[in-house]
Order: structure tokens, then C-alpha cells, then sequence
DNA sequence: GAGTGGTCTAGACCACCCT
DNA sequence: GGGTGGTCTAGACCACTCA
């Protein structure tokens, strides 16, 4: 196959596409409220199918960067161009901190090895009991807390010589390394006013969270990680793009 | 076409399989971790493309109904009994407490036209003073107030003899009235704690809510309601599957 | 290895927007 | 009417899971 512009690397062909026309919005190639080159057009360039080219959209779409419309054309957001990270896409918050240009940090509080209780164990689709290490942990960006993290990872199957790394760092990197990568996310959303949540001089006076309360699943589907992450309201924000 | 069961209706097929899929569940012929028939086999059970049945099964996998695992199947997810509702998807809050089986209703408490405010305008994208309708409702489930909106909607076009109808049924049937039908809303989540939202003997006690600050696009791209509404937390549960 | 979902292709028809 | 996206089909091959 000869394609004008290779679109290289070993990940799904669509996801590629997306990465290609996102640096292409991103260079400034086309500006805000622009139109992107038609369907068929990427077609015809990019020498893949439809489906291809509209999975790829769509993947833009949702990261809110592009507007697709009923009969007119792919459009780069107004708002696309700032807002990034929507709320539907799971990465490492440390990561999402750097891409928003600040530096991530990461504080463990504590750090110990105990059965699970009935809430977690039934989260996490484990026996009550069975062994899990819990970690809390503080999030920072700029040396600023911006979240409270209470995780619980099941340790079954877990490579040893790697539980004392949880939490020290990002957790989904210490996941990643473990071969138990979350591939998705079921998260429940809830406003929290508590003031027992987070510890020490960064603890945020009036005690006011969006919790994410979410079972990370890995590619299997088992669940690897319960993780109650409790945002500081206003130093974090989350966006969701909805559609019907 | 002949079709075992008739999947009746005029959305579209991925949707109507969805919704027979999700009453299938409901009904209880697939309880939580059972597991669905195969791809290979609801193709052959409806008769439609597998693309359809993958697209219906997206959808269900968004609402966090069921989990499809690669190379095993796809499983019925646990599923409280509360109103749960999939954040990604925009759809009216009625219809969500409905198909959760609740009878919803909705209380206008305020309606006036007045001048957009800076912020309103903004968001809207209109000028700053332009004419809108400021609408205050409480949204009910079963005659409890599950939450407080307040939502601003540009006049400019808007069909004057629907303007009064506004707030006192469902915002998007007459939104869907007036030919303006949100097709997108692009929403921030907030956490808050302000004894000042709501109204009457409904307001609930510790006043905590979550807040979607949300503006709603129409097909063709133009803003057509700016909506904050605070949902009362505990009462309405929203959850978002969260994919990398 | 059989069965499952993940991805992709090529082509078709429809609904919508604009002029 | 011409172009654009929305949906659907039928078929193919690959990657993963599990017995």
C-alpha cells in the first residue's frame, strides 16, 4: 500500500489517523472554527476506509477538538483547542497534569497491607479478605494539592517486588510495569463535603471534593485498582463532551 | 426482511437494539455477570450487520450496563437500582428517570426575560445585553427533588409562541418544538455546597450538590440553552466509563 | 483450536445543509 | 442539486481467551 503521508507506528490504524489530524490541528494548520477536509477526502488521502476516517473523528470528537456536523462538514472547536483530557478518557493524572503545562507530583501518606472489606472486595470482584494494599495518596501540580487519592489494589497475582513502588510514583505506570494496565474505567461522580478527606498544610478549609469513585479494569477484565480520587473543587477541572 | 423479533420503531437500528438489549437485561433474562449471546449469534438472532450490534453494544458498554471483554463475550456490569446515568450521553432528564422507572416530574418556579450577562453571553456565544429567557426549575422523581435547575436560552429566533412553554415540561421536548433539539452539550463538573441553590420545602438539607454547568449546541452548531443544573447528591448517580 | 471480540474494507443508500 | 455526514451491509483477517 502507498500512502502519501505514512502514518507509522504499530497502534490501530484509526487511532493513528487521529493522532495525524490532531498534530495537524494542533501545528495550526487548520485554525479554530476551520473546516477539515471532507470524509471522502481523508479517504482518498489517507488511503483508508470510511469507517476508519469516522472512528478517528469521533475519537476527536469526543476529546471535544473537532464538531462534526449533519450534512456540513468536520469543524476545529473554538473550544477544542484549550480544553483537553475530557473526563471519558483514562490516563495517568500525573500525565494529564504535564499536558496541561504544570508539574505533576505525587505524596504518599500511607501505605499498608490489609484484607479487603465488604465494599472493596465487592468493587473489586474479589473474596472478602483476600489480601489488597491500600494507599493514600496526595496529588500535586505546581507543588499544589489538587486531589486526594484512597486506592486499594487487589494483591493477588501482583509481582511482589513491586508493591512497595505503589504509590511513590504514578499509578498507572507501577500497573503498567506490573502487566495489569486499566484499559477502562467505571466511574461513579459525587460531590463530597467532608473534612476527614486529605491530611496536612495543603488540606483544602472548606472540605469541598468531586469524587471519582472508579474500578479500573484491565484488558481482561479484571479488576486491577478501586480508587476513590477526591478533587479539590475548582483546582481541577473536568469537562465531558455529551451527545445523543 | 423477516426478523424473529421486530425491533419496531424510527431511530436507528443500533439504537433500537440497544434499548431491546438493555429491557432484555432489565427484564432480568440476563442477570449481573451473565453473559450475552455472542456477536456471531445477535447477528443472526436480528438480522442486522455486525457494525449494528457492536454500535448497540458500545452503547450499553457507555451507560456501564455491560462489559465487553475481548476474546470472551460481553457481560452483564452490577448496576445499583438508583437512577443511573450514563454522563456521556445527553438525553433529557425525564426520560432518563423514566427508563429508570420513576415517574419524573418538573416545577417551574421562576421564568422571566431579561438581558443575557456577560458570563451567559459568552457562554452562549451572543452578545453581551441580547434578550434570553431565565428559567428555575425543579426537577422530581417520584414527587422528590432529585435537582435544581437553572437554565438561560437565547431568544434571537426562538419561536415566540413557545417562549412560555419553557420550563414547564421537559426542556428538550420544547426545544425539540422549537426546532432547536440539543444534539451536543459540551458540560463541566463542579462540586457544590450552597444552602442558596434551590427552593421550598424540597431543598435539601446539607445543601450538596453536583453541578453541570453545561452549554447545548444544536446540530448545526449553535449554542441553544445554557443550563446549570444541581443535582442533589445521593439521588441521581452519574457514571462514566472511562477508555483509553 | 474453536470461539470471541477488534479492526478494517468497499460499497450502498439516506438525511441534512447550502446555494 | 451537489456535497456532506449518518447509517447499514457483507465479508475479511487479526488478537485474545479458554478449555
Amino acid at each position: 500500500m502507498t500512502v502519501s503521508t505514512p502514518l507509522g507506528g504499530r497502534t490501530s490504524l484509526s487511532r493513528r489517523l487521529a493522532e495525524e489530524l490532531r498534530s495537524r490541528i494542533m501545528s495550526g494548520e487548520f485554525a479554530p472554527g476551520a473546516r477539515l477536509p471532507s470524509e471522502a477526502e481523508l479517504v482518498r488521502r489517507y488511503q483508508v476506509s470510511r469507517v476508519t476516517v469516522r472512528t478517528a473523528l469521533r475519537t476527536l470528537e469526543a476529546q471535544g477538538l473537532v464538531d462534526v456536523r449533519h450534512g456540513s462538514g468536520s469543524f476545529v472547536s473554538d473550544f477544542g483547542a484549550g480544553i483537553r483530557a475530557g473526563l471519558q478518557e483514562l490516563r495517568s493524572i500525573s500525565e494529564t497534569i504535564r499536558e496541561m503545562g504544570h508539574e505533576p507530583g505525587m505524596e504518599r501518606h500511607s501505605a499498608i497491607r490489609r484484607p479487603a472489606t465488604v465494599v472493596e472486595a465487592g468493587k473489586l470482584g474479589i473474596g472478602a479478605g483476600a489480601g489488597v494494599f491500600a494507599v493514600e495518596r496526595m496529588i500535586l501540580a505546581d507543588g499544589q494539592a489538587v486531589a486526594f487519592s484512597y486506592d486499594v489494589i487487589p494483591l493477588a497475582g501482583f509481582p511482589p517486588e513491586l508493591v512497595d513502588q505503589l504509590g511513590t510514583g504514578s499509578l498507572f505506570a507501577t500497573l503498567a510495569e506490573a502487566g495489569t494496565m486499566p484499559a477502562r474505567a467505571l466511574a461513579e461522580v459525587h460531590a463530597i463535603s467532608d473534612e476527614t478527606i486529605g491530611w496536612g498544610p495543603q488540606r483544602p478549609d472548606p472540605g469541598l471534593y468531586v469524587l471519582l469513585d472508579q474500578v479500573h479494569f484491565s484488558r481482561r477484565g479484571s479488576a486491577v485498582a478501586y480508587c476513590r480520587t477526591y478533587f479539590v473543587e475548582g483546582r481541577f477541572q473536568f469537562v465531558v463532551l455529551r451527545t445523543n
